[in-house]
RNA sequence: CGGGGUGUGGCGCAGUCCGGUUAGCGCACCUGUUUUGGGUACAGGGGGUCGGAAGUUCGAAUCUUCUCACCCCGACCA
């Protein structure tokens, strides 16, 4: 039986000053996680067990869809990673190092080369598949900013699942498993989330289906575009959504330039010109680069829209975009502030949004001047193309998206046979002939998930721990001191609570009964029983409950029944 | 990497501008008494070479130079 007085857990009054949202810092208070380096955590008693819950949680889960546990080195040699070029490409988010005998290796990020070869030489027919094997592990990734606790570590363990088939319609059978699985495990740990569309970024093949699952919370990194009524959910780096109808300048006249002294920004412009910002377009010029190549490239939006640079660097299927520098904008010749579409050699690309036979204020490329009744059929060369960044009150399927922020807690996709293919991982099919098999990569943050429950369940006073991850279910709180009766109750309620798969701690620190109140909420164990004087008087026991803050009075015969009940 | 900021006991801070006793406060910790239904009160106590190095000075937490670490805003992502 877990007693407080013997846990190793300091509850912290004061918020440690770098922790800025509520699950950094109520992990830190509440004695859960400690700090050992920038994006380094030690998991305290407390948070080892909510994380455990959570791995267990999806063991189970998978292990109901047919998935094998499996548990594959941390470090892996470079050579893997060559066969994939991903040594080279992801650079220096991998943590790399020389051992004693010269040899190159790192901690893994990931695990897909690592899989493909213990794959290739373990499963050489089809009759093995489909086969999924996943693992819970520790990954580390040399973040550029880790933050946020364990919600953006460098160390952080992540369950990664990988599944092999013969073809499309196999994978997608799994998919669809492994995402109703996915559902379920967020469901079971009473997350509030959403399945989102998904940019594939650099993880894996770009026309693969690919799924987020974004968990909703003001602290979220991610943007999600939702409509209820469309059925539509996408991250906003994939959204592609059509502006609501707007009033185009019709008007046919001649191209002709204005003088804008100092009108810089789209607004000033438009309140200058006594335009509507749509009246205006707006063009940004980015760099390109891929491999060692860097090109100039233009892009032309609605003056109140921003550009998905997600998008951009998709159409172009470069390695990198940025946006140029102004010592880049000077050296190609443009003008700061006044760049336009009109007659430059630059490569050009123009919204959908846009329309191509409407006139519109555009930048003249001279110091100072812009045109009026720039016409893009008329008057430009620009390829039309789904370059804007969703917002707020846009249109999917004539239904109004709105957008929220999200955690990703979980990404699932489709691979394809890129790595089968670049690493020859090879089966003999039904007809005999050697084929590299599809694959699909199945990832969720387990410590993001935990961090993701936080932010979307505490309080003022703390944290308001589901059921199916809280460090223990019931604090039996002893508020008398020395009163052998009352200890010996503690424990044969404990004793009886346990066996009906409730968790209890007993708090029998020699504290104030405030201090004992306070750490029960901060902690926040779904529910603590108190015995006191209720119990010496009157022989009632007193029950409170984390989340709806009631406080109830039980009898000693039917105590552990109803808790039971109460606690879900 | 670019921009901003912070390093003083486990945590939160003052002191730094304007150098000068033995570096201070709150929380936490230890001892004793007290209290015991919402962080009780009192008394005593332990713990810091002021991130590090070099320099200026009779004298440096404080000034100078260099360096390291950490945090916040952006590019990365489970």
């Amino acid at each position: 039986m877990q007693k407080f007085s013997k846990l190793l857990c300091n509850t912290l009054k004061e918020v440690p000053n770098d922790a800025v949202i509520p699950s950094h810092q109520l992990m830190l208070r509440s004695g859960l996680v400690q700090k050992s380096g920038s994006g380094l955590y030690n998991l305290l008693p407390l948070g080892l067990r909510v994380i455990q819950k959570v791995e267990n949680i999806i063991r189970e889960e998978l292990n109901k869809v047919g998935c094998q546990e499996i548990n594959m080195s941390v470090v892996t040699p470079s050579e893997l990673w060559k066969e994939s070029f991903r040594w080279d490409e992801l650079g220096d988010l991998m943590l790399k190092f020389t051992d004693r005998s010269g040899r190159e290796s790192c901690v893994s990020p990931t695990n897909e080369e690592a899989v493909v070869d213990l794959f290739r030489k373990q499963v050489n027919s089809y009759k093995s598949l489909p086969l999924t094997l996943y693992q819970i592990n520790t990954k580390f990734r040399d973040e550029i900013r880790p933050r946020f606790g364990l919600m953006r570590c460098r160390e952080f363990v992540m369950k990664d699942a990988y599944s092999f088939h013969e073809n499309k319609l196999c994978l997608d059978k799994t998919y669809d498993q492994i995402h109703s699985a996915y559902e379920s495990i967020f469901k079971k740990m009473g997350l509030d989330f959403m399945v989102v569309e998904a940019d594939a970024g650099a993880m894996g093949g770009s026309d693969s289906k690919t799924h987020e699952f974004q968990v909703i919370a003001n602290s979220g990194e991610d943007e999600v575009v939702i409509s209820k009524e469309a059925n539509y959910a996408a991250n906003i780096e994939k959204a592609m959504t059509q502006r609501q109808p707007l009033d185009f300048d019709e008007s046919l006249d001649n191209l002709t330039e204005v003088s804008t002294p100092n009108q810089k920004t789209m607004e000033e412009l438009s309140v200058f010109l006594n335009k509507p910002l749509h009246h205006l377009l707006k063009s940004l010029i980015y760099i390109s680069v891929k491999g060692e190549k860097r090109d100039l490239v233009q892009v032309v939006l609605l003056g109140d829209d921003n550009l998905n640079e997600i998008k951009l660097k998709n159409h172009l299927s470069v390695d990198e975009i940025y946006p140029a520098t102004d010592s880049e904008l000077e050296k190609s010749g443009l003008v700061k502030g006044f760049i336009g579409p009109k007659g430059t050699p630059i490569k050009c690309f123009v919204d959908k949004s846009v329309s191509a036979t409407s006139a519109y204020v555009v930048g003249a490329n001279k110091q100072g001047c812009h045109f009026l009744n720039f016409i893009p059929d008329r008057d430009g060369k620009m390829s039309p193309v789904d370059l804007r960044l969703a917002k707020e009150g846009d249109l999917v399927n004539g239904a109004t998206v709105s957008i929220k922020r999200g955690i990703e807690v979980g990404h699932i996709f489709q691979l394809g046979d890129k790595y089968t293919k670049l690493m020859s991982a090879t089966i003999l099919n039904s007809e005999g002939k050697s084929v590299a098999p599809l694959m699909g990569c199945y990832g969720i943050g387990v410590g993001r998930t935990a961090a993701a429950a936080i932010e979307q369940s505490h309080d003022e006073k703390g944290i308001i721990w589901p059921k199916a991850i809280a460090p223990y279910h019931i604090s039996i709180i002893i508020a008398a001191k020395n009163n052998p009766e009352i200890n010996q109750l503690a424990e044969d309620i404990a004793t009886e609570c346990e066996a009906l798969g409730l968790e209890c701690i007993i708090d029998d620190r020699d504290v104030g009964i405030g201090f004992k109140f306070n750490d029960y909420e901060l902690i926040g164990f779904p529910s603590a029983i108190v015995l006191g004087k209720k119990w010496i008087n009157d022989k009632e026991i007193e029950v409170k409950m984390r989340r709806s803050g009631e406080t109830l009075t039980l009898t000693r015969d039917t105590i552990s029944d109803r808790l039971l009940e109460l606690i879900k």
